[in-house]
DNA sequence: TTTCCACTCCGTAGTAACACTTAAATATGT
DNA sequence: ACATATTTAAGTGTTACTACGGAGTGGAAA
């Protein structure tokens, strides 16, 4: 079993070392590095390599500076493959509903007890997503468009990290050169990871990782703007 | 406007004129065929060129010999351009979600009135589906899982018939050589057909095509065999 | 410590896809 | 019968992808 990575990202300090605390007595997880801000969270990422980026992000909401949405909404854009999980004291539909937009993979209330918070994270790395019973309540009630939100991933071990990273860019229409620019790689280190995918998945060519991609949720083709436009 | 090509498959040859008669009476629509069993359906469905196909097959479910049912899996399979809407006197969820699930585009019973029967031709003609209120109201009732249904085609007109067939096959791995085997062309034709799909569609490559065909539920990536079996 | 795996990269080669242009045959609608 | 759109196809490249084998590094796990 790999160990499960986790940031934690909160302007108050007492805050932070609490959940560190609580997230390293978790069997098989770690707290890779803690931020107090979405700019700091950002320069810190921008140091890791790939092995040493997290898996999953626990973003406060009420932050100074870059606040917690603008920061899901760069992470979505940047780091598609690190699931965000939110941590805050607010629990209405209408953010709650913001934040599964903006690609989520969970909401948790600041006072979610251990057991909660254990399970939640579990799941997020297993599967890609948990929701908690009361966002499940919202869905219930119609108050949440959960149309938009993160699906479940399939098979989250099959690919590694590195291989999602390429199959995303390659579900964007990138070509094996730019993937390499992006990620700073030569052309035959994405070559083998294209290889690899296509081993892995099946495939006979892009548009076999294309359907492996969207059908294990692993793409979200609404990320691209390929639909038609209404006349 | 194109003329919307209706062909009616029914075993009972007064059920077959009568039907003729009422859908020649709508402008814009003509019948091109008929065919008394889903055998002899397909026999003429092969006898056809491209711009002979039908763009709606009528099927009645009780027929002798190939039945609707079995007669839907082969043009979902075959022809999966040609919208099916079923005909039948039954009108169980069972049967009507055995039908959906098959990728039945619309669902009328046999005592429809013309007024109906128009609208939802054209509707099937313009988005790809339509379904009765009756229908709606199975699947308020949860009797219906209409996960499964044929989506809207948000653009129905950009496409030609040709440039569907083959962005289907691409978007099932198969590569030019082989699609323009299939269709009995030589490889420029299929080539042609593939940089005008990149062009309408604005794609730089396959896996653009792809997101295009499944963003505007063109293809369904469930037809692919791509999802990952849980262990 | 050693094994294992993810990540990195190279060489060689063949093939499919992509780019751009042109244009004839064939239906279709009016 | 005429204008239009679709389908078919060709020439002539260039580039990107696919295939296969091999190999070094460093970090994590056993």
């Amino acid at each position: 079993m790999k160990t499960i990575r986790v940031v934690i990202v909160d302007d108050q300090e007492l805050v932070r070392k609490g959940f560190k605390l609580i997230i390293s007595s978790f069997s098989g997880m770690a707290v890779a590095f803690e931020a107090e801000s979405g700019g700091d969270l950002l320069q810190q990422l921008k140091a890791k390599t790939i092995r040493q980026l997290p898996h999953i992000i626990l973003l406060d909401l009420s932050m100074e500076g870059m606040d917690g949405v603008e920061t899901s909404k760069f992470l979505a854009k940047n780091y598609p493959n690190i699931h965000v999980a939110i941590l805050s004291m607010h629990f209405t539909p209408a953010i709650v509903n913001l934040m599964i937009s903006l690609n989520a993979c969970a909401y948790f209330k600041k006072n979610t007890n251990s057991t909660e918070l254990e399970k939640g994270l579990r799941k997020i790395a297993e599967k890609g997503n948990y929701f908690t019973e009361e966002v499940y309540e919202m869905i219930r009630k119609g108050n949440i468009n959960h149309s938009n939100a993160k699906k479940e991933v399939i098979n989250e071990d099959l690919l590694t990290e590195r291989e999602r990273q390429v199959l995303d860019l390659i579900c964007q229409e990138y070509e094996t050169k730019e993937i390499a620019e992006m990620f700073d790689l030569g052309i035959r280190t994405v070559e083998s990871h294209r290889r690899n995918l296509m081993v892995k998945t099946k495939a006979r060519n892009m548009a076999g990782l294309v359907i492996y991609a969207i059908s294990n949720n692993l793409f979200n083709p609404s990320k691209s703007n390929k639909i038609s436009k209404l006349i």
